[in-house]
RNA sequence: GCCUACAUAGCUCAGUCGGUAGAGCAUGCGGCUGUUAACCGCAGUGUCAUAGGUUCGAGUCCUAUUGUGGGCG
């Protein structure tokens, strides 16, 4: 048995499940923590991801491979043992690599050549190396190799695209199988989610999903969305594709994203999510309330003895002032942006855990009304 | 006391051949969606030390004064 995936509790299409997998038990719908180097940025220690409640860390191939290198990795003991995390890890491929590092690479069909990010030089990633690498790594859950392609690209570029992604992912789930059957292997039970593609042309999601719903993978993503498209463009999108992705097997939002967007894509039936939201606007001094989302560098918390949100169980807001995590933030303390990304990984472990409650109370749609209006007002 | 350099935004400083001023930082605000991001963008602020002079026109040239630094006594 690679994994189980057993729903608990449904309430229209949003599912409360339970995955069990090598690493232990995913509680469904959940937020996977970015960690892009093995590392949550912020100084924040895989001691405070368990203290905050995250379930899942996720980690990138591209990056990983660049610094400080898979087979390094591989050599310690994988990625699990060299970060001290006993806990599923999901990998992304290198895909959205291929959008964010646009001008860095050139796409063929046997793969992508980036220049690298880091000193220029040539790094050739194609379905195999990015699963040998994600191999290496150890990941409980690997993703495909996919073209993260532009939200708004035209429909030729997207049809070519998509049709190069499906053959890339026959290729990855034969590398994959290869692998795992490799007594060098370290997990060998390393699962594989397949992405779902097509910008925001319904026939092309469509006929995608369909496609690879066939290839009976472990789980399937939506990917290449919030790059570029309008929030009501991305909802549709998901109410067009996600009802093709089989029913039975874990749905993930890739990216995605802000606590709305999370209500609503759990709304559609998605049961993952990722997003740098929490971590990089944290860094950036912008915290996550049940009110709307805070700038603790704005003049208006200068004196503010309040935590972030008052009862919050969170390592800064149990101990510290909005005022205090200001001046630590303008004088460009360090201990400032930790403070704020502990908070905001907090807070989204917390509404997620929070939405499964609702998931199995049978009351999801008022609690999301009664969550977004709580934090309309302010932009999320 | 003499010589010399300097004085321009909150701070540190640019400022061409004379044509009424700019950068960085700081400040205020915004942005960020499978992290090239402790990042990026926008905005505000000036008796150009003071007083005269030359000139159509002076931050810029001349004189004096004040202040500050350095050197010599």
């Amino acid at each position: 048995m690679k994994y189980s995936y057993k729903i608990v509790a449904r309430d229209r299409l949003a599912r409360h499940a339970r995955m069990e997998t090598v690493h232990g038990v995913i509680e469904t719908p959940v937020f996977m923590n970015v960690g892009t180097v093995g590392a949550i940025k912020g100084a924040v220690s895989t001691d405070d991801l368990r203290e905050i409640g995250t379930q899942v860390e996720l980690s990138n191939t591209y990056h990983l491979h660049v610094r400080t290198g898979d087979q390094l990795i591989h050599d310690f003991g994988g990625l699990h043992r060299f970060m001290n995390w006993d806990r599923p890890i999901l990998t992304d491929s290198g895909g959205f690599q291929v959008f964010s590092l646009a001008g860095l690479r050139k796409i063929k069909e046997e793969g992508v050549t980036f220049a690298s990010h880091i000193d220029g030089h040539r790094i050739f990633m194609g379905p195999e190396e990015s699963m040998q690498i994600q191999s290496n790594l150890a990941s409980t859950i690997a993703m495909a190799f996919d073209e993260c392609a532009p939200a708004l690209a035209d429909r030729e570029y997207v049809i070519n695209s998509v049709a190069r992604t499906t053959r890339w992912l026959e290729r990855c789930r034969t590398e994959m199988a290869r692998l795992n059957s490799l007594d060098s292997t370290i997990n060998r039970e390393q699962l594989l989610f397949g992405i779902n593609q097509g910008a925001i042309f319904d026939d092309i999601r469509i006929d995608h999903a369909k496609r690879i719903a066939e290839m009976d993978m472990d789980g399937y993503a939506v990917g290449g969305l919030a790059v570029g498209e309008s929030h009501e463009q991305m909802y549709h999108v998901l109410e067009e594709t996600v009802p093709y992705l089989p029913s039975d097997r874990p749905t993930y939002l890739m990216g995605v994203g802000t606590p709305a967007n999370i209500l609503e894509a759990v709304d559609r039936g998605v049961d993952f999510f990722d997003c740098v939201y929490p971590t990089r606007n944290g860094r950036h001094g912008n915290v996550y309330t049940n009110r709307g989302k805070l700038n603790l560098f704005n003049k208006k918390y200068e004196l503010d003895p309040e935590p972030i949100e008052e009862g919050c169980g969170c390592p800064a807001c149990r101990s510290y002032s909005r005022a205090y995590i200001r001046h630590l933030l303008k004088a460009g303390e360090m201990l400032g942006m930790r403070l704020c990304v502990l908070h905001n990984l907090y807070f989204y472990n917390t509404m997620m855990s929070e939405i499964r409650d609702a998931i199995d109370k049978g009351n999801y749609a008022a609690y999301k009304a009664h969550k977004l209006a709580g934090m309309e007002g302010e932009k999320q």
